[in-house]
DNA sequence: GCCGTTTTCGGCCCGACTGTTTTCAGTCG
């Protein structure tokens, strides 16, 4: 809750200082702070606490103050001091897309415009043409950037992304001009919501790549045409990037156009610091033309001292610290999943038998599954009632391991009831090899009653799993008001694990949440919640806990049949 | 505003494209 506030606070001080046209390193240190506070897996309160908020990196006396202040009195005067002296529509201005600081403030300053639909009209009018350096162009990127700020979705879920990146990479190989080709950007790094398409191509003949990629059928509007970048609008309304460079530079501009930003400002820094210079044709001595590495990312991030990060790791949350000391972990990766404990059948809204699942996950070398079919409550979804329960776990235990070739567990998906009790009795539960414990309806609580009626349901010694713990469908549903650190301690101090659920438009837990879980000890299951045999496939799901820094250890589907059981015993003291 | 195997002062990451310009500022990633 603070973390939030903190953040959004230091960002429009950032935003403030820049219309204000401060030091941009100034600027930088308030978004630096801005972004340390969002992703720390700590509520800030504690580490002020123990007075170690100077400990963390960009954070000096003078933001300690700032932040001590705030959580005196739940505001910081610096920033209330800023609000007064500009209008606060000049913030969302200058975050529009193709308007940046000095545009927001010259069109305040000679239009007196401070919002989008007063700019907006300006624009329709042709005034903006009157001011300096502005002409019809610029009139028209402006409506364009107030459109896509009103279309507010402005980043697309990955599942819907990585398709459609597929497509373009598959396409774009074609061309014989094409040498390398490769996704970058957002999409590379596995983040669960994408701003744009970004593909890497490397071509000693550019040039009739860049006209096929803009002039491909997909392209509904060009927005910049060079030499070594386009930018087009997809019919899907989504924005693709396309960058070419030379073969030879090939990892130089993997490893620039992959980024973060962050991750990228921290590595070109220590290049600096090494006499260096580090930009997208390659790593250089920062006094003359010598390249030093540029081929492959592992070569210029050896020469610059460290071993290879994975990009799901690129977002400058300690990857280059830990690199530099050769800390880095062992990403989980999908060779380590040793099978899937969540999947429907036709039993309830899938679409495929218990041996139809289990034959597609053998096709995927798994050892095991697990069949978790939803429980009565769930009426729409076919819920089972509790004596077809009885039946279908004597089916499920007649199926042979040896005939199959796969072990399959019987399970469930039970709901958590509206007061935290559960949708079967424990006798039933206790009779099933695990059960997912899951909210499906009653979505509306306030955060406090939502947090006690998950908890509660964790407290249930037959509840193995919680599963998709926020709710969230991406750009669909926002999460259920839940105090996710509260469900985190709940389930270190009761041994529940946590469900990263790896369908593409739930991954839920989240990559932050996955985190703060990793830093509590908390072991987490990956699962599929197919509905169907084509659904098992987890790499969403294994990109999110990547980006989460977690190991093999840290997923208890990663863990060999044996010793799965005997933690699925665990919590009922097995 | 932060920070120090160059430094407690003077640095702080880099290049492409657009639009409106006769040489470049602003924005973006």
């Amino acid at each position: 809750m603070n973390n939030q506030a903190l953040e959004t606070i230091f960002n429009e001080i950032a935003d403030l200082l820049e219309l204000k046209e401060e030091s941009g390193f100034r600027v930088n240190a308030y978004r630096r702070v801005a972004r340390a506070i969002g992703s720390l897996t700590e509520d800030v309160q504690a580490i002020a606490d123990r007075g170690a908020l100077e400990e963390i990196p960009g954070i000096g006396k003078s933001l300690a103050e700032k932040i001590f202040e705030f959580l005196d009195s739940d505001k910081v005067d610096f920033h209330e001091k800023l609000l007064a002296e500009l209008p606060v529509g000049l913030i969302t201005l200058a975050r529009l897309s193709g308007v940046g600081p000095k545009t927001a403030r010259l069109i305040h300053a000679s239009l007196g415009i401070s919002t989008l639909d007063e700019l907006e009209a300006a624009a329709r009018a042709g005034r903006l043409r009157t001011l300096p350096r502005m002409g019809k162009k610029s009139e028209e990127n402006v409506l364009r950037g107030i459109e896509q700020a009103r279309r507010q979705s402005a980043r697309t879920p990955i599942g819907i992304a990585r398709p459609m990146a597929d497509d373009l990479v598959a396409a774009l190989r074609a061309l014989p001009q094409v040498r390398q080709i490769s996704v970058a950007g957002s999409l590379r790094r596995m983040r669960d919501r994408i701003g744009d398409l970004d593909v890497l191509v490397t071509s000693d003949d550019p040039d009739p790549v860049m006209d096929a990629f803009v002039r491909s059928p997909w392209v509904l509007d060009v927005l910049a045409h060079g030499p070594s970048k386009s930018s087009v609008t997809l019919r899907t309304g989504v924005q693709a990037d396309l960058r070419v460079v030379p073969p030879e530079a090939f990892g130089a501009a993997l490893q620039y156009f992959t980024g973060s930003k962050e991750h990228n400002a921290k590595v070109r820094e220590r290049a600096v610091r090494a006499g260096l210079r580090l930009n997208e044709y390659g790593l250089f001595r920062a006094d003359g033309e010598q390249r030093i590495a540029a081929a492959t990312e592992e070569e210029i991030y050896d020469a610059l001292g460290m071993p290879w990060i994975p990009p799901e790791m690129r977002e400058d949350l300690g990857e280059v610290e830990a690199a530099v000391a050769g800390a880095l972990p062992r990403l989980v990766e999908a060779g380590d999943i040793r099978g899937d404990l969540h999947m429907h059948t036709k039993w309830s809204d899938g679409s495929g038998s218990a041996a139809e699942m289990a034959r597609a996950a053998k096709a995927l070398g798994y050892e095991y599954v697990c069949i978790t079919d939803h429980s009565q409550s769930l009426k729409f979804a076919g819920g089972v009632p509790p004596e077809d329960l009885r039946a279908h776990i004597a089916e499920v235990r007649a199926l042979s391991n040896k005939k199959l070739g796969i072990e399959v567990l019987i399970g469930a998906e039970v709901d958590i009831l509206a007061d935290g009790s559960l949708d079967y009795d424990d006798d039933l539960l206790a009779a099933l090899d695990l059960a997912i414990a899951s909210v499906h309806s009653r979505f509306r609580m306030t955060e406090s009653e939502m947090t006690a009626r998950v908890v509660r349901a964790m407290r249930n010694p037959y509840v193995t799993i919680l599963g998709h713990p926020t709710g969230r469908l991406i750009g669909q549903r926002d999460p259920y008001a839940l105090d996710i650190d509260a469900v985190i301690r709940e389930a270190a101090a009761t041994g529940t694990i946590l469900e990263l659920n790896a369908a593409p438009e739930r991954l839920d837990l989240k990559d932050d949440h996955l985190r703060r879980a990793r830093a509590n000890g908390v072991q987490i299951e990956i699962g599929s919640d197919a509905h169907a045999a084509e659904g098992l496939a987890l790499n969403y799901g294994i990109g999110t806990a990547r980006r989460a820094w977690l190991t093999a250890e840290n997923v208890v589907n990663a863990l060999p049949l044996v010793k799965l059981r005997a933690a699925l015993r665990r919590k009922r003291g097995g």
